[in-house]
DNA sequence: ATATTATTTTAACGCGCGTAAAGAAAATCT
DNA sequence: AGATTTTCTTTACGCGCGTTAAAATAATAT
């Protein structure tokens, strides 16, 4: 930097002003900066710069599982926005494990990030590491809550979601049975459940909650395992399956197309099934998945913006804000 | 650092060597250091260790496309490697564009990273940009290969697993056409015709190329388009369809079941569909997908390991290494 | 016990930059 | 033109640690 002070006639102090803004430089000298920038290739050294900052502009990006299509799409949306505000993100994957999650968060911790944008696993999280992390750096979760901790959360409103789904269901045709894992990770799944009941009742129809074991996130192979073993064995109520998410759904599909069940809702179909998410895969399942879409694209930006707001005005939310988006309904084959 | 010292009663400059390498200590100071660390809790600065040291632990992994679960999961593979080896992955996505692949290399620069592990997009990226970048920093290519840049390629021989598969499709049925879009932006898809025409060819068979407008990462879009349209004008010569990749497959076996075609290999079948990837999702298909494995694993283990070596011997290769891993053959419903 | 070797301590410099203070220069105002 | 404000230059210190060289100490060999 002080070589590149000598030949551009810049003093170094002036440099420094420019490089952490160049809006902060009077105009001339601005040009003048550039200029040389474009004949002498220099670049600040990105460890010494952020050594002596207090805040860096690194953004933390942790998500539960890249291998789900799911994440790795909304891990893309909230990595453009940040960018787009002139951050840099650290994408970080917990690969399944919640242990992971917390190594994540530690080696986050060493790259002193200005804050972090948190897909947590939920109640399988470790609470009192997020919130030890949370106190030094400020962290916006969203897709999954944990109640009452972080600066905010972005999701979906389950409640309002499902009621949707079950609603169509329940008008086009019997209504629905709930196909889900017995311990869910998640805690949208519970809230899922939650609203499933509610909305069964409200439609006045028995409810009826399958939940099957399995371990892990082949969630796909749990579909398509204990999802095949009720259909074989007739366990279902009603011609009806909503499952609690996409993944299971794209299970019981393939289980239903080996046992030689015609799936969707026209003539000769003998069952109807639907999920939750749109999965980026679920349009072309055979058939074509009935599902719920969440609004991904809304849930990054708010989680970005938000974590923004905070960090430009330097002080932390008084109240943790809630922010949940509606889905909306897709309609396909299935059901 | 210097506190830390002051009441562990160690030396600063021994610390410095116990950060760096804690075997470099007689094992009594590791001793008082380890039990130091317990009680008070410090960690070297990562930005001030690494502003010194000429070469940090850290290793970028630059794939193409997260969204696609394919590379999200060599991507894992990759992480884990570099972790149980002792080094900080940095995983970047490129989003489906040539222009981020650059800007991530040149994103990458600034962090000094020891090496670098870089799944290309092949012809579509820029030669020039790699080859800049890999004079500088040590760079191993998998999954694609950019014809003499970098040290090493690790990736499939599509010789071996085309011939594997249009072997098994010839000896069991009728002898397959070969489903490709017209401009792949993947040089594997171009090895792959090759293969497929050499292998048709020595089994003594006509070749059969359907070549399929498309732009973009959407193949399963494509496939479902292009490939119901194929399938629906009666245009493919023979009843069975290997796709190159299981992106494609997974289009074209949403297509057939939209018309009502009965894929598979079993008595009422109309048709047969192979792909090639081993997809994460191609054993969920209706029916489950006919493909070719790769070996994941051993790809990502051995870009790795090879990208270890340079980097502990500390100096380039002499050649450039091309190691290529046989696909195995897994026989599923559709083929 | 003495000589030899392996480690550690002390002292000091440097990495590349942020930042603060004081004075100089340039731009703007009256 | 002189006064005022803005911006820049000069000077100097500090960040947290790597690294070196010489001196001191501990471990091992004779």
């Amino acid at each position: 930097m002080e070589e590149f002070a000598a030949v551009s006639g810049i003093s170094r102090p002036t440099l420094s002003k420019y490089f952490n803004d160049p809006e902060s430089v009077r105009q001339s000298t601005r040009e003048k900066v550039e200029l040389a920038l474009t004949q002498y290739d220099y670049r600040p050294n990105v460890f010494a710069v952020n050594q002596n900052r207090r805040t860096t502009r690194n953004i933390g990006v942790v998500l539960p599982n890249l291998s789900d299509p799911f994440f790795a799409e909304i891990g893309r949306k909230v990595e453009l926005a940040c960018i787009s505000a002139g951050y840099s993100p650290i994408l970080m994957s917990s690969h399944g494990s919640p242990e992971q999650e917390s190594r994540n968060l530690e080696a986050l911790r060493s790259l002193k990030p200005a804050g972090v944008l948190l897909a947590p696993f939920g109640r399988v999280s470790d609470r009192r590491d997020i919130e030890k992390f949370s106190q030094d750096v400020p962290v916006v979760l969203f897709d999954a809550n944990v109640e009452g901790l972080c600066e905010a959360f972005v999701g979906t409103d389950n409640f309002q979601s499902v009621d949707l789904i079950v609603e169509y269901l329940c008008r086009s045709g019997q209504p629905p049975c709930l196909f889900e894992m017995k311990s869910p990770l998640n805690p949208n799944a519970n809230k899922r459940r939650q609203a499933y009941l509610e909305s069964m009742g409200q439609h006045g129809f028995e409810a009826h909650v399958y939940q099957v074991d399995g371990e892990g996130w082949g969630f796909e192979e749990i579909g398509r395992s204990e999802g095949g073993r009720l259909l074989y064995e007739g366990r279902f109520k009603t011609d009806t399956i909503l499952c609690s998410n996409d993944r299971l759904a794209i299970g019981m599909l393939s289980a239903a197309y080996n046992l030689g069940i015609r799936v969707g809702h026209g003539d000769g179909a003998a069952l109807r099934v639907a999920g939750h998410d749109d999965h980026p895969f679920s349009r072309f399942t055979s058939p074509s998945l009935t599902t719920i879409a969440q609004d991904y694209a809304a849930i990054a930006n708010r989680a970005a913006s938000t974590l923004f707001n905070i960090l430009d005005t330097g002080e932390r939310l008084k109240t943790r804000e809630e922010t949940l988006f509606d889905g909306s309904l897709v309609m396909r084959n299935s059901a």
